[in-house]
DNA sequence: GCCAACGTAGAT
DNA sequence: ATCTACGTTGGC
């Protein structure tokens, strides 16, 4: 929102940007994390492709975080950063369960588990999981749950090779994994009122699903101008067919095995009925 | 099955 | 209010 990078509308605009594009491009995300595209107003006057291609590649736009939140000074005083990070989760829950069809993503449903004193439902070994806190919940506290929950990683877990939640707590859906609402009675979360209306949304198919943000689609950047989407755009309502969510092209009824991280069989977990 | 157009939900 | 884009529908 506030003073929104390189969303420049005009085309010359666009040119003067493009200079100044040797400062690294701020990666606009919307509440779940998910690349806010630069659709926005530079469709109407679009950049060529090299333009963009000297943009920050998705590798460097992972590396950011939230715009909203500072890069963290120096040497940060410990206390503030806890302060910062409960903050923090208090609005991501919020903002999720508000904006994400209710859907948590993982580090954020660990970190609120983690919150709610829950750790010891995420098992052990693979590192702790989010944040790869490897020394357990002494340092939950501080920046390495606020890096999962607000970090851009499209999900941190596994990089031991297991998966560090029980499975148990999680169910799979096309549209992503959110926590079980035996797990959130379990966390005392069970007051955030949106489960149950996401859960009968996502099974009623009523709500508008969401691009995942994370698919090869999701991640383009540009559009290409030349699909028929592009060139309709006015009257066909789509978005770029090269950008188009591979998890909304499929049918919300059919295919409720999700990849994770590109592919990654899901598994044994539950699937959404 | 693919595509274009429309209605409209959700975000800004 | 405006804009973007998902879901649906109808034509081919």
């Amino acid at each position: 929102m506030s003073g929104g990078p390189s969303e420049g509308g005009r085309a010359d605009e666009l040119e003067r940007s493009g200079a100044r594009q040797d400062s690294p491009v701020v990666e606009r995300r919307n509440r779940s994390g998910i690349i806010s595209q630069p659709l926005n107003k530079s469709l109407k006057h679009s950049r060529t492709l090299l333009q963009y291609t000297a943009a920050a590649p998705p590798a460097a736009a992972a590396n950011k975080r939230d715009p909203s939140t500072k890069p963290p000074p120096p040497a940060p005083p410990a206390p503030t950063v806890a302060a910062l990070a409960a903050a923090k989760l208090d609005r991501t829950l919020e903002q999720v369960l508000e904006g994400q069809n209710g859907l948590l993503h993982f580090a954020q449903a660990a970190a609120l588990l983690k919150r709610a004193g829950m750790e010891h439902m995420l098992l052990p070994g693979g590192g702790m999981g989010v944040g790869d806190a490897g020394s357990g919940a002494s340092d939950l506290e501080g920046t390495s749950v606020a890096d999962a929950v607000g970090g851009p990683l499209d999900f941190p877990y596994g990089v031991g090779g297991g998966f560090p939640f029980n499975p148990g707590l999680f169910i799979m859906t096309p549209a992503g994994v959110f926590l079980a609402d035996s797990a959130l009675h379990m966390a005392g979360l069970a007051e955030y009122p949106a489960q149950s209306e996401l859960a009968s949304a996502i099974n009623s198919g009523k709500k508008k699903r969401k691009r995942c943000g994370m698919c090869e689609p999701c991640r383009r950047r540009i559009n290409c101008e030349q699909c028929s989407s592009c060139r309709n755009r006015k009257t066909g309502h789509q978005i770029c067919k090269f950008r188009k969510c591979d998890e909304l092209k499929k049918k919300p009824s059919g295919a409720l095995e999700v990849s994770l991280e590109g592919g990654r069989p899901a598994g044994r977990w539950l699937k959404a009925s």
